[in-house]
DNA sequence: CGAACTTTTGATATCACTCAAGGGACGTGG
DNA sequence: CCACGTCCCTTGAGTGATATCAAAAGTTCG
């Protein structure tokens, strides 16, 4: 077993490069799906600046809630869940830099699922005004925003697909290939790495799997070469087997383009 | 093993009893979001007669396509799928009458899934042009449309809840439970049962499970009188019985209302 | 009445789960 | 600076749910 824990976690050096570089991860996003105005890169900016912290494992919406916005996180990981009556937990998505829930919150009379953070976050709320303006008189920016739920439909769908019928180390080999790709399109991986500050029971709740599998598996991947992974920093070793491995197709994540 | 099949499948007798209560059905779906003017009626209505019939097991749609348009299924039942490189096939959605694929179609440069029919259908497309003025100047039916849409979202969350966690036995309880909801709401159900024109194979891609142990499953749900199953018309015998096996909850259905 | 598909059954194999316990790492308070 | 509690990760042993393989029986349809 190649354990090799580090002394300290990265999360202040992890946090420190983001202050940087996050004001861009939700424009960095967007623009993928289109080109932005400077308006909206300076409205985007303002929202990104009226961001505020968030605790690690702190609920930011509940089942049954009313939504009273929009959330955008900024910083660190979120997801969505639901949580089944025995206490079981099934992670439905994860939220990265530059994500948001949801532009028809406006319509939802309550939410159907949980969001939550994994790590510490800095997250924004858009309010429900802001966004029926943005829905019912679309510009270029809702339309990139539509785009980017789009692809967040399609990531959903891929995990069933994981969950549904691949084995554990393919489920795992295609969600750290998916995470890698996302990183990327916002700047936060360098290379063939990212941070991930997740746990093995996030992970096991992500893939349906119990946690003693999902560690097992994981010491598989590292054993096949594919992944290094201590203090929650990933590393792949072995970008085009893992993404064999998991049947990896990046196409859903941009939309072909 | 109480399986007492009918000679004749009840395709012919399905199919004539929609003929009337289909125009209806997506209507009637539409009209749970919200009241529609008439106007918006009319506009339905004709596009439920310009639809065409297409035979089972057809593609709609295939993963790669450039959408040419937003399917509307009218009558039959079709399904959203994605292949694996090995030919595997996950569903990840099934379409029954008065439902429709994706808004956002006009902003999709390529499809990440395919859609294919089940059953013979009657199935109508609205074009590109359409949709873009839909959405680029929204009002009341495409408020109800956006609704809808959260709905699906909401389903397919519900689908990885159920893949990813749930036992055999609980994801087909599940399963059914809800396609009693969706079939009622559209007026297609008699009481507790509904026609479900859908092989045990095609359940198997659907709950991630193989033929063999969908069989075993179906025949022990029959065995603890949960439901009956012959030629292809489900009957429940058990509703709460079933809906406390599945965890069924029907609130991500109807959105709360 | 034969071909293709679907459902059913039996036997065997295996992947992943559960239970149980030990070992790190980190934070806190004495 | 140490003692303690809490997570999180790791390991072992045993079990169980579900898959696979193979084949027969029923169904549909031309």
């Amino acid at each position: 077993m190649i354990t090799d824990q580090r002394p300290g976690r990265t999360f202040p050096s992890f946090a420190a490069r983001e202050a940087h570089s996050v004001p861009n991860a939700l424009i960095r996003k967007l623009e993928r799906f289109g080109t932005l105005g400077a308006e909206d890169r300076d409205w985007l900016r303002q929202i990104s600046d009226a961001a505020y912290p968030v605790a690690a494992r702190t609920d930011l919406v509940r089942e049954g809630d009313v939504p009273e916005g929009l959330f955008m996180i900024l910083e660190g990981m979120a997801c969505r869940f639901k949580l089944r009556p025995c206490g079981a937990r099934q992670i439905t998505a994860y939220l990265i830099p530059g994500d948001f829930c949801d532009l028809d919150v406006a319509l939802r009379p309550q939410m159907d699922h949980g969001i939550s953070t994994l790590s510490a976050c800095r997250v924004a709320l858009l309010d429900l005004g802001t966004i029926r303006r943005l829905t019912e008189n679309p510009k270029a920016i809702t339309r990139a925003m539509r785009m980017a739920t789009l692809v967040d439909d399609a990531t959903l769908r891929e995990w069933l697909v994981n969950v549904g019928s691949r084995s554990a180390i393919q489920r795992i080999a295609h969600l750290f290939c998916e995470l890698l790709m996302r990183f990327r399109a916002i700047g936060l991986a360098r290379g063939d790495s990212y941070e991930l500050p997740v746990s093995q029971l996030d992970l096991a709740d992500t893939t349906g799997l119990s946690t003693v599998h999902v560690n097992r598996t994981l010491q598989e991947l590292k054993r096949q070469g594919l992944i290094e992974l201590r203090s929650r920093s990933l590393m792949i070793r072995d970008l085009p087997g893992l993404q064999a491995l998991g049947e990896f197709e990046a196409g859903y994540l941009s939309l072909g383009a």
